[in-house]
DNA sequence: TCGAAAGCAAGAGCACTGCTCTCGTTTTGT
DNA sequence: ACAAAACGAGAGCAGTGCTCTTGCTTTCGA
């Protein structure tokens, strides 16, 4: 085996041993030293593969949003009738969170408190873009497919239009200021509701997590103006 | 000094180096050892007055929750009439927002990902449930004020209504099923955006968090149908 | 082809962590 | 007055991330 290759190997199978507690026992308690007892290295060796621990935490973050987006993706692309989008609004949101309630470690490390002076590289913040960027494609199809009827919205001032700068840029077709306040509210409210069911903040009050989201999801169409 | 004097005197000091540390190094970096150094103790001491760790952070936790309580219920209060609920709404959505901002640590312990096999004791949920009792009571108030015109909200099927059971109970006045999934969705949606805003979701998308913060807070009040 | 350079694994070691146990001392309650 | 409980200190255990040195091996250029 060429030095290489071995390369390859290690590295491989670090990341795969890293991955495997990650999910077990979350991203705190990973620990460098018995990932390497795991691949039957000695602890010193692994830092000759990564740097540092946060930067093994790093690689899992990337390789995380890259499942989610899979996810994601895979769960759009799945609706036959594109102009449903409805249903792909639905799809994306219910693989959202069966995702994070497969792999609550790897949705904590991503979307839970980041850890202390961590701040995320730019490669990670491409990989997270996937799942934005399909919220962003329902919202420049819908706004192409012609008429909405959602709930009403505000008049979104210029200052207001100035604070949706990022978004505007990330978005190839224009989409009015109210519709995206819409849209990011949506993709809030989707993401709010995973963190507090799974983080137990709902535990009081929610008794069956699957009907709640379903009708919270169901009300983000209507006032989307998703047609079926 | 008494003994109890002294104990009582003892715990307050812990407490508040260990307070100060979570403010500067975060929940994950909080070293027992060092809060030790900090009150002049040698760490086993500490031990006599916490038996672990995890039991300190759950004070920390019980003390941030109230901060938080005290916040919110402090700026609903100052809402003068107390029938401008659209008002109180928007004042409650702020205080949490604020303190968020000004205390990022103690929000993420709170609202962040889990500390790994932590379970909340009885004693943590009791603080946690001012805050959300806050956004109940409105939710109620705006109930009984009379005429709700809000966004539509589709109708919530015997399904859905089951699933509210724990927020049935800790209401004290009836409010009609999809109202109250609207008022869940507005808490989902304020954590959710302040949780998104800490944690460096919105970094690349929102320029200019306070008014995109107003901006959706305004609409939760439409869609709330909250009458000035 | 051969020797320098670079890559690699191992081991020792540093400074740190949470936590336990023991050992004197001091304060309590009976 | 005396036993019991509480207390602080210190040593120690098992673990952590990370660095440095020491040999060995693969790679690559003259």
């Amino acid at each position: 085996m060429s030095r290489a290759e071995n390369r390859a190997e290690q590295t491989r199978a670090i990341l795969e041993r890293a991955r495997a507690q990650l999910a077990e026992v979350g991203p705190a308690a990973l620990s460098v030293r018995q990932i390497a007892r795991d691949v039957g290295l000695v602890s010193s060796a692994v830092y000759r593969y990564f740097p540092s621990r946060d930067e093994l935490l790093t690689a899992l973050i990337v390789e995380s949003y890259d499942e989610l987006g899979d996810a994601v993706e895979q769960a759009d692309a799945g609706v036959r009738r594109r102009s449903d989008l409805d249903k792909r609004f639905l799809a994306v949101c219910a693989a959202i969170r069966d995702w994070a309630r497969a792999n609550p470690h790897e949705y904590a490390l991503l979307y839970g408190s980041p850890v202390p002076g961590y701040v995320a590289p730019q490669t990670t913040t491409t990989s997270a873009s996937r799942i934005t960027g399909a919220f962003l494609r329902l919202a420049q199809e819908s706004e192409t497919a012609g008429d909405v009827l959602g709930a009403p919205t505000g008049a979104v001032p210029p200052k207001g239009h100035q604070a949706l700068g990022g978004v505007h840029l990330a978005l190839e077709t224009t989409v009015a200021d109210d519709r995206i306040v819409r849209w990011l509210m949506a993709w809030t409210t989707v993401f709010g509701h995973v963190s507090m069911e799974l983080f137990g903040h709902m535990h009081r009050g929610i008794l069956d997590y699957d009907t709640h989201f379903q009708q919270v999801t169901g009300q983000l169409v209507a006032d989307l103006g998703l047609t079926g």
